[in-house]
DNA sequence: GCGCCAATGTTGGCTTGGCCAACAGTACAT
DNA sequence: ATGTACTGTTGGCCAAGCCAACATTGGCGC
């Protein structure tokens, strides 16, 4: 079997559990990835949550617009440069990502159930070593 | 970082190497899948292909019409079944396929570079555990 | 001040992949 | 004979990722 292949196979897997987890709360990996990008660096504009999290800024407005909607943060004008909008995460959506992190947790858990405590830390090491950018 | 995840960036890693590599055939990842199905089986109808690779046989029309095109496959009326198209590999398809099994293994060397031998190993093993079917 | 370039949010569109429905033609079991 | 299942094909849909264009705004040099 081609590693290629097997890495792909894998990475599907891993995205069919992720995503069936992440749908029991309604959310797409994106939103997930927005969330979780809000907390960790506070808030900030669309631009740089898009440069931060991967998500072209077109494709941003509709991922803060879902989120906006169901009152998960708020999309706000930057007083300091008219061209921004300061997105921040509400108290409701910081509980809100709280309870998407169990589920991501536990999808994680069960796509790495086949392996041991030792084997799930070589294998991490050995993908790092795989996606660490190269000369 | 979140072992899914590392997954995905890996495969993407992995599958930015491979298409790479069969562009500069002029081909795609399931051209590629379908020659090597159809050396690896023989000649088949494009349903059993498409059941043998996962592609859709609604797809495989195109796909098959790409090579046929190129003359590496020929696609025949099975005189048994007359619903059935015999897809068969054509001599130039053959040596074409052995070009590409080349590109293709420089691409996987390429991909595991950072990883010695026995890494290779351990990596293709562990992924090996994580795609077995679960109970 | 003016002029120019860059950044931002937004809309719209394009492409690739994967999937499904429908259909006509054919095989086959009952 | 009749119904059921399979095949190739066309057509369409949807999700993701990407890019272009645009108006607005900021910031720079002069």
């Amino acid at each position: 079997m081609l590693p290629s292949r097997l890495t792909n196979h894998a990475a599907m897997t891993a995205n069919r559990i992720v995503d069936r987890a992440l749908a029991q709360a309604g959310v797409r990996r994106y939103h997930y990835a927005l969330l979780a990008a809000l907390e960790e660096y506070g808030p900030a504009s669309q631009a740089a949550l898009g440069r931060r999290t991967g998500i072209d800024r077109s494709d941003m407005v509709a991922i803060v617009n879902d989120l906006a909607e169901r009152h998960l943060l708020e999309r706000a004008p930057d007083p300091d440069d008219r061209r921004r909008n300061i997105i921040t995460v509400t108290a409701e959506g910081l509980g809100f990502l709280t309870h998407l992190d169990r589920l991501v947790a536990d999808a994680q858990d069960e796509f790495l159930a086949p392996l041991s405590a030792a084997d799930r830390r070589h294998l991490l090491d050995l993908l790092t070593r795989l996606v660490e950018p190269r000369d």
